[in-house]
DNA sequence: ATAATAATGCGTCGTTACGACACAATGTTA
DNA sequence: TAACATTGTGTCGTAACGACGCATTATTAT
């Protein structure tokens, strides 16, 4: 099997190739059906769903892993991408862990095998549009795909904390990035807008009031077409003003002194 | 002589102490005389100031180490210490540089000595109350000083970039932090809590309207007693009120949704 | 002593930001 | 064609905030 065939090789040639001590791991978030998504891969020789994550080649840069990595698992370039948290208790995993997973796979690993060594990991996020991702399993995963975030609960190792820290990071970091550029589509409602943000905060906002403080950011542009087919009064079609958005990110954003 | 002793044993048994690839580095802020200090080391072996650094134990928590670090140059505990970025170029030092370092001390180190490979470095930050802090060197430095923060160009390898990138994080983060509860004593006055804020934002604040936001947060409490001595009128000594200061911090802080 | 000085304490005014809410407009479904 | 649900737009009152004036007070100069 091809696959089984890169996982050996990643065993074998692995500690050739990495940076010892350093892995990765992305939260990659998605917004679909008003609901925050998170993309999951299913270990073939683990039953618990882990984030995706992978090893820092020699000359390579950790942002630029990070990079190869999102795109592996996603198909997408220039994503929007951002380390939040570096992972680095001793006991984060223990090798017996990897040994059990891999011994299913037939492979017997042992505790000075370079994958059972500690490992600190620097934590990603990554804000992605769910409709251009196509999930792609890496060579030791058998599924990869969104999942709910209210319907995670136990992950591999200490992956669910990554996740958790990763949601608090985006909650803290709202107010000085324009959120929605990088997980809407480009072209999207108010509605759609405000329900991504009430997702993330899970609370609801005032619909006019949030219209009013959004548009007085003066990143969006309303175009002339409005999205037909709901059950309703059609809203109108939003989009970013890239000229305007670049502005903004440049003066430091909103808020502060 | 008994630090060149300490060095050779970082350099013979380093390898075997310490996780290997990992680093990280120290900006330990501090402020005195309306100037925001910074805390470097100079090598024996070396021209250039670097920032504190150190490795990480084979069993340590990443975060433990830089409370480590921070505790053995500077005498304190309890310090207020912030991850805040990881800095992982593959280029970010060059043995060469280690190389050329050592040999002036009389050691010679070769490219696969584990001091040359390359690491990654986790950048934390620290603020300190300047006046408990007994700057002390360590075993590769000869010296260990506060800086003043623009007397700051040059630095060991690319400490200067994990600088700035501490002070744009400490910029950013304002908002979320009750600034001044670990960089300035106990007491202070109003005046002084100001020039800390317009010394990090490097601009001037309006007086009147500094008090009433300062005192707007609530976290404060106006002692009875004045600093007399100043050149003019007498300013009132505030310090923190903890019991609301934990209660905030809590809350989550000013500002937001 | 007494006045000059300069920094501090405290308040006002006008504008803006924002939460709560009312009402009109519009596209779909019954 | 009417009922309905959702969207677009505006108002009102309060709180936050920047700009600024004036009184207070500790030190220094005369």
């Amino acid at each position: 099997m091809s696959l089984n065939k890169n996982l050996r090789t990643l065993l074998l040639e692995g500690e050739a190739l990495f940076q010892p001590s350093v892995s990765l791991d992305c939260v990659i978030f998605g917004f679909h059906d008003n609901e925050i998504k998170v993309l999951l891969l299913k270990s073939k020789s683990n039953d618990l769903w882990a984030l995706p994550g992978g090893f820092v080649f020699k000359e390579e840069h950790i942002d630029d892993a990070a990079i190869r990595v999102l795109k592996e698992r996603t198909g997408i370039n220039n994503i929007f991408l951002q380390q939040f948290h570096v992972f680095g208790s001793p006991d984060r995993s223990d090798w017996n862990v990897h040994r059990l997973s891999f011994k299913k796979e037939g492979i017997e690993i042992g505790p000075d095998h370079w994958l059972s060594k500690r490992f600190i990991t620097v934590g990603y996020y990554a804000l992605v549009e769910f409709a251009h991702v196509i999930p792609t399993p890496d060579a030791s995963a058998q599924n990869c795909s969104w999942w709910d975030l209210n319907e995670i609960n136990e992950l591999f190792m200490d992956h669910k904390q990554i996740l958790d820290k990763a949601l608090d990071t985006l909650r803290l970091q709202l107010n000085h990035l324009p959120l929605g550029y990088n997980l809407l589509p480009h072209k999207f409602t108010m509605p759609e807008l405000q329900k991504l943000y009430e997702t993330i905060l899970n609370k609801p906002l005032d619909r006019r009031n949030f219209q009013r403080r959004m548009m007085g950011f003066g990143i969006l542009k309303r175009l002339k077409e409005t999205r037909k087919g709901g059950a309703h009064r059609a809203p109108f079609l939003y989009s970013f003003d890239m000229r305007k958005y670049r502005k903004a990110l440049k003066m430091g954003l909103y808020g502060g002194w």
